[in-house]
DNA sequence: ACCAGGAATGGGAGCGCTCCCACATTAGGG
DNA sequence: CCCTAATGTGGGAGCGCTCCCATTCCTGGT
């Protein structure tokens, strides 16, 4: 039979063990700054000595709050993306909530009908604030959960001018550094395979692209613009067909480190050597990149940190912190390596 | 001050609309089946009126369970293993969870400290079981929960007679497809490079690869094993180790599919050509395995598989339910690829 | 016709906290 | 010396549920 509560000490027993009241008790669990010293003396000794732990159902019920935050992931974007991407924002925002004593309630959204379900979850109380991965520009959900008055941030961005509070990272300066890293190896007919345009985060890299060619005074070509969908497949599609139009590119910026595999691939079906024939760029820095033939040049995004930043910037608005500045954008860093 | 955090209706007013007491809504609530078709759906109508959603901190303060489950990672091996084996294990549990109604608390330990403080947590009456992943030889914090009375399921187990209840898949069995294979396809001299033997699920590899080669009529080599530790470097060196010793050998079985990534650069690096020169077959099936040049061969582990199961008997156990087989070792499947 | 026994129900009594008000107690200011 | 104003403090009043007991109403057996 489970969790037949073995004589957990209450609050009530802390109290009469330091010959105190409850208030004060309570108020020494909580920091109030307005108990004398020899009280909050007493108090730690006899919760040291009970070996005391508050209830925190108890604590929320009265409370009504909970110490709990919760991340949602869309199921479908964990499997499509560079999959260690979800694992280092979620290794960011756990440490950032453990530090603040928080607990971390990881949601993988699946079906609408799950959405639906955890739209409810939210409506029951249950987290303090909720953090956002891979929303969608087309996604109601941030401004719903606004709309609930629980603090929202999200991880990346629906458009430019999001009104929702975020974290992203420079996607507009990746795209840039890798041209300008392809220029400056002396590449002169630079192709691109983008994500699917419907996502900022997409157009946001390819915009970087474009303004790294526009820097370097390359005239634009939209022959040299794939879309591919952030898969390994697609990225494979996108190379073939860039191929097929261009076939005298020396050089291919891809979004991701995934779609860089695929294009790599198909780069050797077509019999061009990498880098001797065609440069190649990646963007996550994944381990993929690393292992590839020849390791992949790509550029990174700080994610653990852009996951420790949301959890900061959680925590303080559930806190009803000063209203601070709720965009940020993080820098990325090219970490080069032989494919380019 | 009216308390009216929200208007959010309780029971009590759902149970004044539906005309009843709160004992019977309550007891509609939980899906007791002693209440009479008439009120039952009278209540009903009451809550979808209301929109009414139970408050759970007033649910797990008075019954003393919380639906809500901790999955424990330690940070350490998130970093190590084939990162997307995690990924997958938190899809599964996520998933059963979900179809239960249970919160997911995803709780990655990185120091002594926190460590710690989750026993503490533990210790509050948070959560109605525990899942551990990834748990080392020597790890007492299993027992502990389970000291406590706390239902607890790994993943894994620590050694062949583990006490505490655990999925694991059939690593045993894994080896010996591997061998199999590469017996099949030939192979003569075949050398395997294995994870850390303090580790369970390196040991039973190793020995699913001696009894294959025992099965084959193989005469066993010592020569011809070496340890890695999961990682990609630890599989070049262990790989290197291998040519050295073994020169003539002409397939490697590598525990994981990153020790295979890594036991791949090293016989390029020697000019040994994959399949050609050197068979090879790794364990995951992971992103990489498909990745890599050529594609790995790669015994496949069930593990969105493993993560359900374990979330199933857990819910089972926290439910108080008969007691049924506590271990559970899930079938693995050999991939074919190109390497081998 | 009567009563035992079961089914359905209402509602009191908490669960262990936080909030907040009332009550000291002490320290100045006039 | 009284009066206000801080400062600590105790404890009542819930928070919204579940548990469980008492009550009512219905069976059917005798």
């Amino acid at each position: 039979m489970s969790g037949r509560r073995g004589g957990r000490p209450t609050l009530e027993e802390v109290a009469a063990r330091a010959g105190v009241g409850r208030g004060t008790v309570s108020r020494v669990i909580n920091g109030s700054p307005r108990v004398s010293e020899q009280a909050r003396a007493a108090v730690a000794r006899a919760v040291a000595e009970l070996g005391y732990v508050p209830n925190q159902a108890a604590r929320a019920l009265a409370g009504s709050r909970t110490d709990a935050v919760a991340l949602v992931i869309p199921e479908a974007e964990a499997r499509l993306f560079a999959e260690p991407y979800f694992l280092d924002l979620i290794r960011g925002v756990s440490a950032e909530l453990a530090d603040a004593d928080k607990q971390l309630l990881l949601t993988l959204v699946r079906t609408a009908q799950e959405r639906q379900r955890f739209e409810q979850y939210l409506a029951a109380q249950r987290v303090d604030g909720v953090l956002l991965a891979s929303v969608h520009g087309d996604d109601p959900l941030p401004d719903r959960i606004r709309d609930l008055g629980i603090p929202v941030v999200m991880n990346g961005r629906r458009s430019e001018a999001e009104p929702v509070p975020y974290v992203d990272s420079d996607n507009i300066g990746a795209g840039r550094a890798a041209v300008a890293r392809l220029v400056g190896r002396g590449r002169r007919r630079i192709a691109t395979v983008t994500g699917p345009l419907d996502m900022y985060v997409a157009r946001a890299r390819l915009g970087g692209y474009r303004a790294g060619l526009a820097e370097a005074g390359h005239a634009p070509d939209e022959g040299l613009v794939a879309t591919g969908d952030f898969t390994e497949e697609g990225g494979r599609r996108a190379m073939r067909e860039l191929l097929d139009r261009r076939p005298e590119l020396d050089a291919v910026f891809a979004a991701s480190d995934v779609m860089a595999a695929g294009a790599r691939a198909a780069l050797r079906e077509a019999g061009r050597t990498v880098p001797g024939d065609v440069a190649l760029v990646g963007v996550d820095d994944s381990p993929v990149a690393r292992l590839m033939d020849p390791p992949l040049t790509s550029v990174r995004q700080p994610i653990e940190e852009m996951g420790r930043t949301m959890a900061r910037m959680l925590l303080r608005r559930a806190a009803g912190a000063p209203e601070e500045e709720p965009k940020r954008v993080l820098p990325t860093e090219l970490v080069v390596r032989d494919s380019c």
